[in-house]
DNA sequence: TTCGTTGCAAACATTTTGCAGTTTC
DNA sequence: GAAACTGCAAAATGTTTGCAACGAA
């Protein structure tokens, strides 16, 4: 049985408000001055509980970090290899999907659709 | 300058006979037989060599461990949830990527495009 | 009072690296 | 012989876990 916990709510919502799809690192950073005490095992922890219920999805694994997003819809990201940001890009997977499991006999449950190149920011200061 | 290297090809030759995409640890468990003082170390370090000139490339993260395929044309892969199997799937992506490139004003160098879920086999099996 | 949650540090797994000896050219 | 390559072990990095203290119901 879950119980409540400030800092289990201060991790959601700092995944739910950033933009920037976070490593646990980055949660922790970003949770450290308001929660002194807070623990990178805490973090790690609780990001394995929402794993677990859905609330909150891995979407890559940039330099060995995985990253995560609590956007749970199914939709594709672009890496810029350069900055190491991590974009959402809108590519339609119903008929991707569909098309696998008739064609492969497979069932598929999540997909992780990932291009990885230079993003316009990095482009033009280069 | 590159210099030729007993050990090299025996990797290369490894990553291209399989069919598995392989993990490093697992390269290194198949070559260790034959060579008996192959150490882990330089498998990663022509492994890092053999993505760097384009000649293998990284198609997944697994469980934390690299999965590597020297069939660099891009094509997507279906990993199973169950049994961890890494299979190629055929997805035409050209359209994908200049749409993206068009769109989002990015350069698209790779992609790596993964559906998670249940291989066949695993499904018979269960 | 119960048991989920946490901090802390130690343990883990994968990958990288420093160094001294070996191989290739 | 110079420079690349290697084995080995130590270090670096991201993540997990054991344990005793803490906190929510």
């Amino acid at each position: 049985m879950r119980r409540h916990s400030r800092k289990r709510d201060a991790i959601l919502n700092c995944i739910r408000q950033s933009r920037v799809h976070p490593s646990a690192e980055w949660i922790y950073a970003q949770l450290k001055p308001e929660h002194p005490d807070l623990s990178l095992g805490t973090v790690y922890r609780n990001l394995a509980l929402f794993r677990e219920s859905g609330e909150v999805v891995c979407v890559a694994t940039v330099r060995g970090a995985d990253r995560l997003d609590a956007c749970t819809e199914p939709h594709a990201h672009f890496i810029c290899e350069q900055c190491g940001a991590v974009l959402d890009v809108d590519v339609p997977q119903d008929d991707l999907r569909s098309d696998l499991e008739t064609r492969y006999g497979v069932r598929v449950r999540r997909s992780e659709l990932l291009f990885r190149g230079v993003c316009s920011a990095c482009r033009e200061t280069s």
